[in-house]
DNA sequence: AGCCTGACTCGGA
DNA sequence: CTCCGAGCCAGGC
């Protein structure tokens, strides 16, 4: 739905830098809906392909959260390796390295 | 209208 | 570390 109030959320998802993620927290911030990260779980969930990265995005513990369909979880895993997003045993990204941060560059040498 | 569900998060036990 | 409860919002019945 063009100009509705997921296209917010799926611009703050563009703005993800590639090989960065953010936690759904932080998109509902920067979508300016503060507190309503789970609202942003149901916008992704809408997607339908497109061009958002929606693999990008994590839990605040740095996890893929668990969906309905397991193979989606496989899938942004991979996506996320692909670009470079390093998950440690656990399954989860190292957010003090990958994680979106507004002071600190997320890459770093 | 109410009730249930879900890609969430935080604080407390 | 894990489990629970409360707050959160949109949709489907």
């Amino acid at each position: 739905v063009p100009g509705g109030p997921y296209e917010r959320i799926y611009e703050a998802v563009r703005r993800i830098p590639r090989g960065s993620v953010a936690t759904y927290g932080q998109v509902a911030e920067l979508a300016g809906l503060p507190g309503r990260a789970r609202q942003v779980g149901y916008a992704l969930a809408a997607l339908r392909g497109g061009d958002v990265p929606w693999h990008r995005v994590v839990n605040a513990r740095g996890a893929v959260s668990p969906r309905s369909d397991p193979a989606f979880e496989a899938l942004q895993r991979r996506l996320l390796r692909r670009e470079g997003v390093a998950l440690d045993r656990a399954g989860r990204v190292c957010l003090a390295r990958h994680g979106l941060r507004p002071r600190r560059g997320p890459r770093r040498a």
